[in-house]
DNA sequence: CGTTGACTTGAACGATATCAAACAGGGTGG
DNA sequence: CCACCCTGTTTGATATCGTTCAAGTCAACG
């Protein structure tokens, strides 16, 4: 899940006499596919662009919905869901700050999104956007390098979903949450104890990992009972062993 | 996994006393992300474009191995697979004539790639065709929304792995195959019987359905009593009825 | 005709789902 | 402040589906 985006052009302050704008203090400006985009670029962007907050269980796009905007997550989490006609449900995309969401030149969403934790996005006018994207090479290029790691994270899961047990599913799980919300690195050894929340509950892990809520419940309870983590109620992780989990994710015994 | 990819621009005839392209008479050349450039671009990639024959078993990219081309696919069939280390393996994609092998801008292969059936592929050089991307905007729209249908597909096969009983994974398989291989159409109702090859031994299906041999076999088996498909020998499937197979495929009882 | 590899079939087992109940924490209204 | 409820979570008992292990079939091929 190695993120390939390259770094963007030099990220000019406003000059002497220049319009401040938005941008200029967004916490994923450079990190975001905005940073292909020069101050004039950006200016564009910034013009077509408005931020709206969502809600835990507020819904972004609805599955097989006519989409009118795409969004950069700036705070938060979003999930992306497919469901089959009895219900059943299978989360294949979670987003955090500096994802960018939606599927550019498609009319309709693939899949169901919602705002897991208090979430805020900017969002930009689909058609303004696309138009922006035509003119602008180095977008595309950032937003097809994007699409890349979202292939890349899709097929990783694609391994966990058919080919791992229970409990390595969780600890997985665990890491990629903990990468994600930057408590560890991508390839570092273990470091002491780091603590951090999770955004989704046992349910939703459930719908991520293809499992129950139960199973997912006793996992984590083992996990506890293996001192590879700690729990403070159920959305804090302390994570002990970082090479422990990372052990727990891949078991070859 | 609907195609998005837009019809290309207008294909000319070579003009009299232009060269004659081999792309001219390539079985792909519309469909491809070729479809892209215009006839003197075209005749850009032609120059640094070799097709080379792939046995079925034959390794064409390894694994986390350094990629120095990428490749559209003539004919024939290649799965992409990733594994664990104590041997589990999950096919997380497979690739049909005309679609693009190989992630641009990328130096390692994310997978493992491996010819299932007799393929011949159109093989470019890595650096030299990602200078064409670079001046062609056209082309690289195109990888774009390619990728967007990879990841598509690949949400789809997510749905499958984490949600679906063994029974509804073999028949969309199936379903997949026949649309894949135009025995069917997209969202046609039921036609008369069919009959194709399916690519894959049990054991690859196993792999891209995340079953074992046996289990695969077994949903074969109950198919055929079902009436839902017949077999002749292990590769051939007649399709009885598409409808019933679709309603196979998602079980909601 | 014997060997080999791909596939099918059967019986037993086990991981995960399902069903059911208890528990914990946070908010609300009395 | 407490009783109550609501939702999310944990825990336990049992059922089920898919795996595992083990034969057995079949067709291709030397």
């Amino acid at each position: 899940m190695a993120s390939t985006i390259a770094p963007g052009v030099e990220h000019d302050k406003p000059k002497p006499g220049e319009p401040v704008l938005r941008c200029d203090s967004c916490a994923v400006r450079n990190r975001a596919v905005c940073g292909a985009l020069s101050r004039t670029e950006i200016a564009q962007l910034n013009a077509i662009a408005h931020t709206k907050t969502f809600a835990p269980g507020q819904i972004v796009y609805g599955e097989d919905e006519d989409v009118h905007f795409f969004a950069n997550i700036v705070a938060g989490a979003v999930k992306l869901t497919k469901a089959l006609s009895d219900g059943r449900e299978q989360i294949v995309g979670l987003q955090f700050a500096s994802d960018f969401l939606g599927r550019p030149f498609r009319a309709r969403s693939p899949f169901h999104a919602e705002a897991v934790t208090t979430s805020q996005l900017c969002m930009f006018d689909k058609a303004k956007f696309e138009r922006l994207v035509r003119e602008h090479q180095g977008l595309e290029h950032r937003l097809f390098q994007h699409a890349l790691d979202e292939l890349d994270a899709a097929e990783e899961w694609m391994l966990l979903l058919g080919r791992k047990s229970a409990g390595e599913k969780v600890a997985s799980f665990l890491l990629m949450v903990a990468k994600r919300m930057h408590v560890i690195g991508c390839h570092g050894p273990s470091e002491g104890p780091q603590r951090f929340d999770l955004p989704l509950t046992r349910a939703a892990i459930a719908d991520y990992l293809g499992l129950t809520i139960e199973t997912v419940s006793r996992q984590f309870t083992r996990l506890k009972a293996e001192k590879i983590i700690g729990l403070e109620g159920a959305r804090t992780v302390i994570l002990i062993s970082a090479d422990r989990l990372r052990a727990a994710a891949e078991r070859s015994d």
